[in-house]
RNA sequence: GCCUUGGUGGUGAAAUGGUAGACACGAGGGACUUAAAAUCCCUUGGACCGAAAGGUCCGUGCGGGUUCGAUUCCCGCCCGAGGCACCA
């Protein structure tokens, strides 16, 4: 019987989907284990090869868990809502939601020819009102709470106001707050509320017509599209993530993710200890206090000038009459700038002199005022105190501008450029004259604080979250305005369902979608008309999983205390500083509140690279039809073009299909190359623009989905990127073949009952200590390797013993699980090897055949070999003299003793 | 500029202090076949010696160091990828 993939992976699909083989259900008495992949966003251009990638890696995981017997849950869904599916909408008047059902439509279907193990009855998407209750519901809980500082934690906003009433809270009184109106009271508690709204300067994309966050916006263009983005001062929604900015620092410890996505968040954190200083300043005779941040308190002495940042408030303030005009000038100009603008042009220096002097509280010495873009209004205080000498930027705003410069480290050359490193011994620094820079530091922050200058203070780069859009296809608020105070609607109220239009695209004036809809009202009273971002259906789906059909909470508490956490995420990088932040901001809100168990969301994660394309061209001569094979090319002018790869094997063109393409390559005269036309190549981005495209529903029609499978893990590392190239999987789909000829010699079943030898038992072994090792660093490929070694190895030997065999089904299961639920079955067994024990079926196996001797000298272990496990000392003494004979690493060395430790390793130490 | 990664055959890659290049692709040669497909076997880092069996030297981006021994550890460069970028 020949292996025939088609009808065995058409019969294991459908027999897994009518079983309900991966059903998950809570039960107590077995060791959960929770496997999440990022869910898609379902776009129009369906599943490429790199989007299986990290499913087939986790799918392999989730199944060898189960085989270990943990209860595994192994969820899929969609992230449903989002710009593209809109963009496409307001281009063809298609309703988002008839789209985006048949895109999932079609990823559901290309996703279920792989075989993976999900329990499709979970499955979430997140523009369904039922799931969207939830993320509803969620920011409800986030409008109605505050953040104490005292308790670290966020708390239900009536302790807040019943603080008020009573003592006061912050900068109001008891009196304020009980004589307050209803408006006043609502803008006091917007400054403390979770979800909040405010007037922000936003990245503002004209060409979506809606706000982005930061994460949304790469070098001032917009992630999606490409298009220019600007700061424009908005009204907006914000969730004040910014108040978990050291617990999220903190949190990372504990986490098993990769260093560089733990560094790359920490740095988008971005912690920073310093001091608040207030320096005196004087505008026209007014004086006014301004209070600055420093890391570096030590150059206090070189500060010969201040910076405010443009948009700052006190700008107006600090500006004197004879230089208003001036001011007003710069501030239009750098209003005009786009973002991109200021971005690509950080090197030219700009500013302007505000007219005011602030006074240098340890020199008492009187500095100018002005006013640079170079200094954020969002960081800090939004103003600094300048020192040249020590701060490239203060530096080159000094020279541009003639301003003083004093060197405060002995022996520095600041002639050319600032010295910013912290090193060296002070000098020009009263007090703090003669100390190492670090030390100096401390002294001066001790100083400062001790004469009531100023104090310590940790700033954060995090900024929170601006979460509205001026969109359709998202995520309604539940928010109406009563007399204009933005009210939320009770729980019950939810979902507020997305209203129905045809009408997709924000108004000019950048009126959302939903503003022009009549009817948009709660009780007669005008709902909130902007909608959601992507991140936020996003940031707790994991939970929803759970328990996905609870109708009474996001999260039943039962499936919660039974599910606990993911334990093993696996999705791509580029979601470090955007999702994979907000989830756990969003996880940790939910946790000071009690409904949910565990602060941190993702235990483990891992990211899986990238699939590049790999491009193919051919090269016209300019001016002809003629087209030259790669090698000869150079002899000629040529225009490169991107030839579709399916025409393309092994870097040869298939000429005939070539001319078939289209009309124009129709009368194509070849130059070749012994006979042969061979394209060039390029690692891009796999697109359809450049004909690079590998669908995964074509590899599984011409090979399968195992050897897909097995394929993309056998491609290399995980967690590297890398381009694909269909040329190799013959390779993979080569050792199933010969894998089922273990089994099955034409019509034969080959299995038979005798007794492995010990040379058969040891190709087993060695694999099962492979396969263990590997698992757990998801080194798949090498794994695969090492199976292709003992399938060569028993096809040698002719082995088709039963006892080498069936452990190696369940071995092979995750990998290539519909041949071996085939095979398994032809065994005789009536139950999925889903359900095989790993212990039972392959520990049982790992008896005590070798074990590792290592040859140490002084101690440190210098070279290890495999010997039988029942060798006594004597004769592990004989073998070593034995190495000697073939071995350099212990020639001529005596033997001082030989330390056996029971079971596996042996230390030979060596003089 | 800063942070994180990575650099090994024609290609994807193994090896985390112990015989570098496992495994696979591609290439070349051979067997079976009328032929093709499929399958199987041999060779395949480079240079050199040898009739052959076999042997020698070089080789993991570059330069140093530690070590009996370095792709692996340390120091300094060069190059690629990703992230951050006036964050005071």
């Amino acid at each position: 019987m020949e292996y025939d993939f088609k009808a065995i992976e058409a019969k294991w699909q459908a027999r897994w989907a009518a079983k309900g083989t991966f059903k998950a259900v809570e039960d107590p008495t077995k060791p959960k284990y929770y496997v999440l992949d990022m869910f898609p966003y379902p776009s129009g251009a369906g599943l490429h090869v790199g989007h299986p990638l990290g499913y087939i890696a986790s799918d392999i995981y989730s199944r060898y868990k189960r085989l270990c017997g943990y209860n595994v849950l192994h969820p899929m869904g969609y992230d449903a809502f989002g710009l593209p599916a809109e963009q496409y909408a307001i281009q063809t008047g298609q309703h988002p939601e008839i789209t985006t059902t048949r895109n999932i439509d079609r990823y559901r279907g290309q996703l279920d020819r792989i075989g993976f193990s999900y329990d499709w009855d979970r499955e979430v998407r997140t523009c369904d009102p039922e799931f969207y209750k939830w993320t509803q519901w969620a920011f409800l809980k986030m409008f109605d709470s505050w953040y104490d500082p005292e308790q670290d934690k966020a708390r239900p906003l009536p302790e807040l106001t019943a603080r008020l009433e009573k003592e006061g809270y912050g900068d109001v009184t008891a009196a304020q707050w009980n004589s307050a109106s209803e408006k006043e009271k609502s803008d006091i508690l917007m400054r403390y509320r979770m979800a909040y709204q405010g007037e922000t300067s936003v990245n503002w994309c004209p060409k979506l017509g809606t706000v982005l966050a930061n994460d949304e916006v790469k070098e001032g263009l917009s992630v999606r599209g490409g298009f220019p983005v600007e700061q424009k001062k908005m009204k907006q929604w914000l969730l004040r993530v910014s108040a978990y900015a050291p617990r999220l620092l903190e949190g990372l410890d504990g986490l098993d993710w990769s260093d560089s996505l733990k560094e790359m968040q920490r740095n988008w954190i971005g912690k920073s200890e310093g001091t608040e200083m207030v320096f005196d300043t004087i505008c026209d005779g007014k004086e006014l206090p301004v209070t600055i941040f420093t890391t570096r308190a030590d150059t206090v002495f070189g500060v010969t000038f201040m910076v405010l940042a443009p948009e700052s408030d006190l700008v107006p303030q600090l500006t004197s009459e004879s230089c208003r005009s001036e001011v007003e000038d710069y501030l239009r100009q750098v209003a005009k700038k786009t973002e991109r603008e200021r971005i690509s042009d950080t090197h030219t220096v700009t500013g302007v002199f505000s007219g005011s002097y602030g006074i240098n509280p340890l020199t008492g010495e009187k500095i100018p005022i002005w006013i640079s873009e170079y200094v954020l209004a969002g960081y800090g205080t939004g103003a600094i105190m300048a020192v040249p000498a020590h701060d490239s930027r203060d530096y080159a705003f000094a020279r541009k501008f003639n301003l003083p410069i004093i060197p405060l480290i002995e022996g520095c050359d600041v002639s050319k450029e600032s010295f910013d490193a912290k090193e060296g011994v002070m000098c020009n620094s009263g007090f703090l004259n003669g100390m190492q820079v670090k030390e100096a530091i401390e002294a001066a922050k001790d100083y400062v604080e001790a004469h009531g200058l100023g104090k310590r203070k940790t700033n954060y780069r995090l900024r929170d979250a601006i979460f509205s859009r001026q969109r359709y296809w998202g995520e309604p608020f539940p928010i109406y305005y009563k007399n204009g105070i933005p009210t939320p609607l009770p729980e019950d109220a939810l979902p507020l369902v997305l209203p129905q239009t045809d009408e997709f695209k924000p108004a000019e004036t950048g009126e959302p979608p939903l503003a022009r809809i009549k009817d948009w009202t709660y009780e007669g009273l005008p709902l909130e008309t902007s909608t959601m971002p992507g991140f936020a259906g996003s940031s707790a789906y994991y939970l929803r999983y759970m328990s996905p059909r609870d109708g009474e909470a996001l999260v039943s508490s039962e499936a919660n205390a039974y599910w606990q956490d993911v334990d093993l995420y696996l999705g791509g990088a580029e979601h470090a500083t955007g999702h994979l932040i907000y989830s756990r901001f969003w996880n940790k809100f939910l946790y000071d509140l009690g409904y949910v168990c565990k602060e941190e969301p993702f235990r483990k994660l891992v990211n899986q690279g990238m699939i590049q394309g790999r491009s193919s061209f051919v090269y016209r001569i300019v001016g002809t039809n003629t087209f030259v094979s790669a090698g000869l090319k150079d002899s000629y002018k040529t225009t490169e073009i991107h030839v579709d790869i399916n025409l393309v094997r092994s870097d040869r063109l298939d000429m005939a299909a070539f001319r078939k393409w289209r009309p124009e390559f129709a009368d194509a005269r070849f130059i070749l190359e012994e006979g042969e036309y061979i394209c060039g190549y390029a690692v891009e981005k796999m697109s359809k623009s450049m004909y690079n495209v590998v669908n995964p529903d074509d590899i599984c029609a011409n090979y399968g989905a195992d050897t897909l499978r097995l394929y993309e893990m056998f491609l290399g590392p995980l967690e590297q990127s890398k381009p694909w190239d269909t040329k190799g999987i013959d390779g993979v789909n080569r050792f199933l073949k010969k894998f089922w000829r273990l089994f099955y010699d034409r019509s034969e079943l080959l299995v038979t009952d005798g007794k492995a030898t010990a040379e058969e038992l040891k190709v087993l072994h060695r694999l099962i200590a492979k396969e263990k090792e590997d698992m757990e660093s998801f080194s798949f490929n090498t794994t695969i390797s090492a199976f292709m070694i003992a399938v060569n190895d028993l096809t040698a030997m002719k082995c088709s013993k039963r006892e080498i065999l069936e452990p190696l089904l369940v071995l092979l299961s995750p990998y290539a699980p519909h041949i071996a639920e085939e095979l398994w079955e032809k065994m005789g067994h009536g139950q999925s090897v889903t359900f095989a024990r790993f212990p039972e079926y392959v520990e049982a196996y790992t008896v005590e055949n070798n074990c590792t001797y290592a040859v140490s000298f002084n101690g440190k272990t210098r070279f290890t070999t495999e010997l039988p496990a029942d060798m006594g000392r004597e004769e592990v003494e004989k073998k070593v003299r034995a190495m000697e004979q073939t071995s350099k690493y212990v020639e001529g060395k005596e033997i001082v003793k030989v330390i056996v430790v029971p079971g596996k390793i042996v230390n030979i130490v060596v003089k």
